[in-house]
DNA sequence: TTGACAATACGAAAACCTTCGTATATCTTT
DNA sequence: AAAGATATACGAAGGTTTTCGTATTGTCAA
């Protein structure tokens, strides 16, 4: 379970490390560094706070410590998505779904899976 | 279009507006209080701040102003929503769908609901 | 019209978030 | 071993958010 609720930057950081595994300061700091500009001692300020939160933690056996996250990448999405849900779909995952659905173009493909998945939910229950 | 991005206790303000009406300082505070514990003068101060960012606009025609959005529900969700795909769900709504699908337990009404709305999406390309 | 009450205005404290400069430690190369 | 490069540690500035105390203003009733 997720304790604390990361930031904008911090999640963005938690992306880079689900998406590329453990990694140093140094790769995560280029990494953010392709989309905006951050300074070096400002992204490894940010991995140390995030260890302090118990977001991610580290391998300090070399020089250079190696972050990994902590939180799951599942469970931190699904976290956010239940209280994004409770505060602005009255708590309806249903609710939600019609509002993005409604509101974005899906290719036939898509909708195809999203049938095949409301068949397996169906024959669930 | 919404200008600033709402912080969470700024949004809890803006769906007590968007659910009662227009409202003054007193009722917020009070529908706030059945959640949690904020003194008036907090509430106040945001109503004010938000004021300021034109979140929300306000009638001071008597003593007790009162408050309304001007931010409206749907465009800001969709906003929020937006966002969220964008940074958690690599920009696909469908991955949101389908992760909120998957996630939580969907009356078979609901699912009957979602299935009349994909037939209609589907038509509709 | 004065006292009691309720509301707003103002300002500032406290907590966080973001940023980065500087100091210090460690490794590498010559 | 010394110089240079690279890492972490530390602390503090600057910004925003959240909180609330106190002062002031407006309202109503006795």
């Amino acid at each position: 379970m997720v304790k604390f609720k990361p930031t904008d930057a911090e999640l963005e950081i938690l992306y880079i490390l689900w998406d590329k595994g453990a990694s140093s300061v140094r790769d995560i700091n280029d990494l953010l560094n392709t989309r905006k500009d951050v300074g070096y001692t400002t992204t490894l300020k940010f991995m140390q706070i995030m260890n302090e939160k118990g977001l991610v933690e580290r391998d300090t056996a070399s020089k250079t410590h190696i972050y990994k996250a902590i939180v799951r990448e599942n469970e931190t999405k699904n976290h956010l998505m239940t209280d994004f849900i409770n505060v602005a779909f009255q708590g309806s995952a249903m609710n939600l779904v019609m509002q993005a659905l409604g509101n974005t173009k899906s290719s036939p493909q898509e909708l195809q899976e999203l049938k095949s998945l409301i068949n397996k939910l169906e024959n669930k229950s």
